[in-house]
DNA sequence: TTTAACAATGCAAACATTTGCATTAAATAT
DNA sequence: ATATTTAATGCAAATGTTTGCATTGTTAAA
């Protein structure tokens, strides 16, 4: 007793409609130029008074072409790759295409099994986040060899040659540290990341720069290293810093629970923030602007970064036949957002 | 000059290489039981000799048959979706479905057109959190006719019969109220999300069940309804609980952000948290750790929900033939966890 | 007029797989 | 030995669209 399925309106029955071939239709669904703009207006009536749209995985199936971009991020659930993903569906689904996401758990076997899948599946183009353990970078070379188009965000190497969007870590931190410099520090303290992840090596070396460009001196005492910038890392480092001699009067901390962890600790031994020490946290969470006082922090940029990707990787896809393009770099604009917790003039 | 690519391997290779049908391969691969253990040994051999795998499109285009999942929400970004996500995403992987992200930015109009794409691609089915602004659901009833099983979670209407993943509010609610009262308070207030949503109106109605159970009056005046339960709007909020005599010595509010703007306002105003009044929130989101006190919470298992909506979903795609399950609503455990903001016995 | 050029359209193959039905071979029952 | 059943496999159709090439009709050039 199966249900008789209302039988799906095909390009044929449009043809037959019209007394025309279904390659007609199929041109001027495509908007083939050698068709007369007559046809194309009876055409496009029919096709709408019957209901009719293409069956996609048909026309995958004979032009060996998708509309899917797949996109591969360490984790969906952490804020910036969400913000990412975002700003990737919204330019994509504008501009037909469907988005296809998996993670891959920072798991190197995971990320290429996932790669290799969206090379026999197709995909139009592939966006990714390489996982913490990806050293190696051949499962997304394939990809160029199948023809399948690229773009990497955040974390990246030299080694891969590909389109990358970015931020530019290493000026953000800069200028976060130039801010500190400029509130009056003098004795700048960073609570850095992860050092085998790029991102967190620029910070450290923008922040560097910034000192030595000021005449201030680099103390390892000041740097504290932390493997997941997470708030009790944050704390642990805090709670050092706080109590060294001369005590730090700033700190740029690579992310912002760090920056809280920082916060709540110095506040608890009676430093006045901003007045003896400022915080400058990078990512603009949420929480800066819920605690107390507000932190200022790096805007990320988070959902630019993936109306971009989405966007360069679209210019690839419809560009690959000429082959013209080949890849490109693009650096996304951040932004110090000032918050009481280093405005010292305001106050 | 166009790149010559490497014909892909396919079946027929295969079945060639071995003097068999096609039949028999495809066979072979979709584990069909006519066929003896002998030559699914041989042609498993070849298949992985030779490197081959099915072409998912192709497949797809005969068989009518997609490994898509389409998943609809408001916004990728909210921390609450992209856990959901997280979760679907990685019970989907392990079953061998993608998943394929659509915002619909609380558009009505859009998630229309969204549903409408998927049941033309042939998803294998759909998981939603519709929007604001969806008051009828006709878009999704038309899943039903095309035989496109359809999840729902989190936000719902009785008017929709589907297959449902909820947290229970009501009863959250109702616990974290009775642990307040528990801590002996007993002039509780309420920040309330919009009235116009299911979920908020039953996380209010949980509160009062639990009040009148426990002979406790249900004040007006002690309800602040909110529009989108921002910081601000519970700072506003707060701002008028604080100075109502007897001023609340507990208030349970809808989120945590909401939370954290009431415990800013009353410690602002000299109120120790949580001996004068205690505060719970609701959603556990990072900042409930960070603040200080740290805020009390229900726990809303997103990621759990989405890994139930995709088990449930994918139960009933590949049931769908029996025509047996007709659909089902889970309800997912919340957690109350209890911090400092609330926990007056520790003190 | 004849020819060439071009614009518009049609024809039919091709794509990789699935599946109902047919066929064959082998095994069992008569 | 014959008939019947069962197991394993093959045949071939069918799926909806795209696209290279062929065809037709029309217009411009010779």
């Amino acid at each position: 007793m199966k249900k008789k399925e209302a039988a799906r309106i095909t390009i044929k029955d449009i043809a037959k409609a019209l007394n025309l071939s279904t390659a007609t239709i199929s041109r001027v669904l495509s908007n083939h130029p050698a068709i007369s703009e007559n046809t194309k207006k009876i055409v496009n009536e029919k096709v709408k008074e019957m209901g009719f749209s293409l069956d996609p995985i048909a026309s995958s199936f004979r032009s060996k072409k998708t509309k899917s971009i797949g996109v591969v991020c360490p984790r969906i659930d952490i804020d910036f790759h969400s913000k990412v993903i975002s700003g990737i569906e919204e330019y994509a689904y504008k501009r037909g295409y469907q988005i296809t996401i998996f993670q891959s758990n920072d798991s190197y076997a995971k990320e290429k099994e996932i790669v290799q899948m969206l090379e026999t599946s197709l995909a139009a183009g592939v966006i990714i986040c390489p996982g913490l353990e990806t050293k190696k970078y051949d499962h997304l070379k394939k990809l160029d060899k199948s023809n399948i188009p690229l773009v990497v965000y955040d974390r990246t190497s030299e080694q891969l040659k590909a389109s990358k969007v970015l931020i530019n870590d290493f000026e953000a931190s800069y200028n976060a540290t130039i801010h500190l410099i400029e509130q009056g520090c003098s004795n700048i303290a960073h609570i850095a990341g992860n050092q085998n992840v790029d991102i967190f090596k620029s910070r450290l070396a923008g922040f560097k720069r910034a000192l030595e460009e000021h005449g201030l001196p680099y103390q390892e005492a000041l740097i504290k290293e932390t493997k997941n910038l997470s708030y009790d890392e944050g704390k642990k480092a805090a709670q050092e810093l706080v109590s060294i001699t001369p005590r730090p009067d700033g700190v740029f901390c690579a992310n912002d629970y760090t920056a809280a962890a920082v916060l709540k600790v110095f506040r608890h031994n009676g430093i006045p923030i901003p007045k003896e020490t400022a915080i400058v946290g990078f990512s603009n969470y949420p929480i800066s602007t819920i605690l107390e006082p507000q932190i200022s922090s790096v805007d990320d940029s988070a959902y630019d970064m993936g109306l971009v990707a989405a966007k360069i990787l679209i210019q690839q896809i419809e560009d690959k036949e000429m082959q013209i393009l080949d890849y490109q770099e693009v650096t996304i604009k951040t932004k110090l957002i000032i918050r009481e917790s280093s405005n010292r003039k305001q106050i």
